[in-house]
RNA sequence: GGCCCGUUGGUCAAGCGGUCUAAGACACCGCCCUUUCACGGCGGCUACAGGGGUUCGAAUCCCCUACGGGUCACCA
């Protein structure tokens, strides 16, 4: 029998979606796809306090942007609506009665100070801090005082007193938790609403979800989870724990260590696709020697043997030599799209650029894509391409347009410049040429004035790239400007 | 602290008892290419946490220790 493969996504909607998430989230979709399985986004909204709307919008916006699509859930609906658990509050209820009436849930009085003096006393007798399981054995008396006093009763499951839960974890093997370690745990809190370990569950089995891929954080809560599907008799999903993302510091991944959400790393250039290859490498890792992925690729190779037991160290370095590597494949003209924004942003163009500014900013990538790390640094290097005026980046600079070929070489590039020829890659090469001839200086002598002169910099894109993106006009007066300033007169 | 999980070079990692005097990638260093920087090519550096077992043989299996992480909420 092959049973359709049913895998989920189900964050919690109170930020921005992490990259640790985004991670669970592509492990998910690239098993759904590569079983040919489906592939659900439910939202965990219980916590009515820290939800929001926007989170949710903003993690199923970055889920969109990475190229995740899924194939049921919020914002495309599906055969299990509703996808967000504050609108299956009904089903939680029912499920709720079931273990009432089977006594494997009560009603428990106790109030917040109650169990945190509880907790407090169990710790000072240095033993476990736990529920000590009081409301147990309510009488209906005790329960009416209580309700009479106006205390609201949260629901615990009774946790058996003996026995051992033992999950089969597709990446970690058999885990075995005993009962004694778990205290009876809530699972509809006071205002009605089930917490996470028991909304999860109801969800999963109904949706018939069959494997259940979420990070390592989660691996304590299983044996809840498992004992409320035994006790409801509800079949369970395969479970996979993959490690978590720590920051370079070997701690879980938090902002002291950087941009820790996806739209961060959007926001400072980062292509989609260098972060999904970036993030199926942490953790996962190929059979072959081929590293570089795209999602289609990732589609028809991703298994869960090959997922990593032990936690990953988020390196930056490798996420930029990935952006690099795709920012240098990608098309030029998708590379200017995605630039403008940020220049716009830096104010070098205008927010609604006309078509010589699109064409000036597609020459500026052309010069600078084989070198650019991130879309970001296109507002670093826009001082290159914008502006008449130039400064000498150093004494060493400068004093390159003290060489005695100098003024030669800048006359006869100035001439050729403004001759009236269209500035393109291929002019500006034989420009070079034609010097080399006239002048007989070639190579260092007159690429590095001719560079100083034009930028300040003794480095740089090439310079065919650069002098069309300049213009000549704006090359004329950089030439003449810097010149002067070294104390030229051409 | 209890309970869980983990530990191969600076980082990601392959390895699932012999073919390991341990692959590949990033980073770093050197060389080459080159008008500069970058790209690219070539080469180099550096690792099985420690200690006990098991075995003819262990990075691979077992135990202990150390270290790291997770979790112990009316958060998920």
């Amino acid at each position: 029998m092959t049973e359709q493969v049913r895998v989920r996504f189900a964050p919690s909607p109170t930020g921005p979606l992490h990259i640790g998430g985004a991670r669970s989230a592509l492990f998910n979709y690239l098993l759904a796809r590569r079983t040919g399985g489906q592939f659900i986004v439910r939202i965990e909204d219980t916590d009515l306090e820290r939800s929001s709307r926007e989170s949710e919008e903003n993690i199923l916006d970055s889920l969109a942007w990475l190229g995740i699509t899924w194939d049921e859930g919020v914002r495309v609906g599906g055969p299990h609506a509703p996808y967000r658990q504050t609108e299956r509050l009904n089903t939680y209820r029912d499920a709720a009665d079931k273990l009432i009436a089977a006594g494997k849930a009560y009603r428990c009085y106790c109030s917040e100070e109650e169990l945190e003096a509880e907790r407090q006393a169990f710790s000072e007798k240095g033993e476990l801090p736990r529920y000590s399981g009081k409301c147990r054995c309510l009488t209906p008396d005790d329960e009416q005082r209580y309700q009479a006093e106006g205390r609201r009763p949260v629901l615990r499951f009774r946790v058996p007193d003996e026995g051992a839960v033992v999950i089969d974890d597709q990446v970690r093997g058999q885990v075995t938790f005993e009962c004694e370690g778990i205290g009876d745990f809530i699972i509809v809190k006071s205002d009605g609403i089930p917490t996470y370990n028991f909304a999860v569950v109801i969800d999963d089995a109904l949706m018939d979800i069959t494997h259940v891929v979420r990070g390592e954080e989660h691996l304590s809560n299983t044996p809840r989870q498992v004992l409320i599907y035994e006790a409801l008799g509800l079949k369970q999903p395969r479970f996979a724990h993959v490690s978590l993302i720590l920051g370079k510091d070997r701690s879980k991944m938090s902002k002291r260590h950087g941009s820790t959400s996806v739209v961060a790393y959007q926001s400072q250039g980062y292509l989609p696709e260098a972060l999904i290859n970036f993030l199926v490498l942490l953790g996962w890792s190929p059979a072959g020697e081929e590293e570089i992925f795209s999602l289609e690729a990732l589609c028809e190779q991703f298994s869960l043997e090959r997922v990593a037991k032990s936690p990953a160290v988020f390196d930056a370095d490798k996420l930029n030599w990935l952006n690099g590597m795709y920012i240098r494949q990608a098309a030029p003209e998708r590379i200017r799209d995605l630039a403008l924004p940020f220049l716009i942003e830096a104010g070098y163009v205008p927010a609604e650029p006309d078509e010589v500014m699109v064409q000036k900013v597609g020459l500026m990538v052309q010069a600078i894509q084989e070198k650019l790390v991130n879309l970001g640094e296109v507002t670093t290097m826009a001082p290159l391409f914008f502006g008449e005026t130039v400064q000498f980046e150093s004494e060493e600079a400068k004093a390159v347009l003290a060489e005695e070929q100098v003024p030669v070489v800048l006359q006869a590039f100035l001439q050729k410049l403004t001759d009236g020829r269209a500035l393109e890659p291929g002019t500006i090469k034989a420009i070079f040429k034609e010097i080399g001839k006239e002048t007989k200086h070639t190579g260092r002598k007159v690429f590095m004035p001719v560079r100083v002169a034009l930028t300040g910099q003794m480095h740089g894109p090439e310079l065919h790239f650069l002098i069309p993106a300049l213009g000549s006009h704006v090359a004329e007066v950089r030439v003449r400007t810097t010149a002067a300033e070294a104390g030229l007169a051409l």
